[in-house]
DNA sequence: CTCACAGCCATACACCGTATGGTAGCGTGT
DNA sequence: ACACGCTACCATACGGTGTATGGCTGTGAG
């Protein structure tokens, strides 16, 4: 196997996302072009093209890459409530460190369909605890993400102001308000 | 003022816009190229440049455009949850028909600096109404622009099941939610 | 009549994604 | 030992992008 010219080891699919994802979380997703990320590995831009089928596919595995990093909480005994709320600043954290691909993210469809993620299992599992009917579960961890992605895209886009302990309280004025919307009872 | 060669009438500002706003709106924000946009006019793409600074301004000004043409609901005596939920669908209709810049004002932050638009001072009386007290209003106003917009993002990439009667229950669901957590109090 | 200027255009540059086709070296079959 | 195919890599080129630069042209003011 022809190695490539200026360097020992041949590409691999985990250094080339891992690569693009710290372009991407340093410049945005504009900062990511196949010549840029060739660059950055000393390689031809159309070496990647044996790796990758498209700059799509390439922001594609690089999105699945970032999720694989985030860290859920355990799902342990405490109230739903409590879970809700660890889960939800899970995601806010998980937001912050890659604040750029995370909107990227929420802005094309083909990148969230990863329905099946243990993400939306936990969700799940707390709004069963939270006493929502079966038939409403879909429903509402849908809006509930929604929620709490909303906020997060305000966030870090500086819709709401930008004092750290102030979006603070903003997640928390939120999560509250969920909290309660729930604990109020099943929608209509 | 020499006119353009293949057209009567000099370019304006308002026929720029207009044409873009109709680009974008039929193939997506990647569908509108200065190129293309002269193209549509029947105009050489460096006389755009006489009317507009750059690509991104031409961006901002189609936002307004568009911002312009969304019609809120009036300002009546029906109870604040009846006012909250006309709100919320008058911007859920507005998104609806300009889908592809919707999405694309909610992920670039310039865009929606409009802090002063009628929408906000709309929903902040509503909220007044609710009994938000008025160290509040800002951030609860925040949080809940970002819930209608998080659910609206949802279901313009179909995150959401495309059933439109489903995506009607999953607003109700939203709107229903927040209406609760509204009434059970002030948020800490 | 002159001259500034607004509106428009032609050309060119740097960058992009990627189609096409070529090359170097290893693994295997005979 | 030899040929072959296959994998990884690369060079070149095409058509697209935004836009800098500078030139043309017809109108209105002095």
């Amino acid at each position: 196997m022809a190695v490539s010219a200026r360097r020992g080891t041949p590409l691999s699919i985990d250094e080339i996302s891992a690569a693009a994802l710290r372009l991407v979380d340093a410049g945005g997703v504009e900062a990511l072009s196949m010549r840029k990320l060739a660059a950055e590995l000393a390689v031809n831009p159309m070496s990647l093209y044996h790796h990758v089928e498209s700059k799509d596919a390439l922001l594609e595995l690089v999105c699945a890459t970032a999720a694989r990093r985030m860290s859920l909480p355990t799902d342990d005994d405490r109230s739903w409530q409590e879970q809700l709320r660890a889960l939800a600043f899970a995601y806010h954290r998980h937001a912050r460190e890659h604040p750029a691909l995370w909107i990227y993210v929420h802005a094309h469809p083909q990148m969230v369909a990863n329905r099946q993620m243990s993400l939306w299992q936990l969700l799940e599992r707390i709004l069963r605890l939270a006493g929502v009917p079966e038939d409403e579960l879909r429903r509402t961890s849908d809006v509930l993400y929604a929620f709490v992605s909303g906020i997060i895209l305000s966030e870090l886009q500086g819709h709401l102001p930008d004092d750290p302990e102030e979006t603070g309280r903003s997640l928390n004025t939120a999560i509250e308000l969920i909290v309660r919307g729930l604990e109020g009872g099943a929608a209509g």
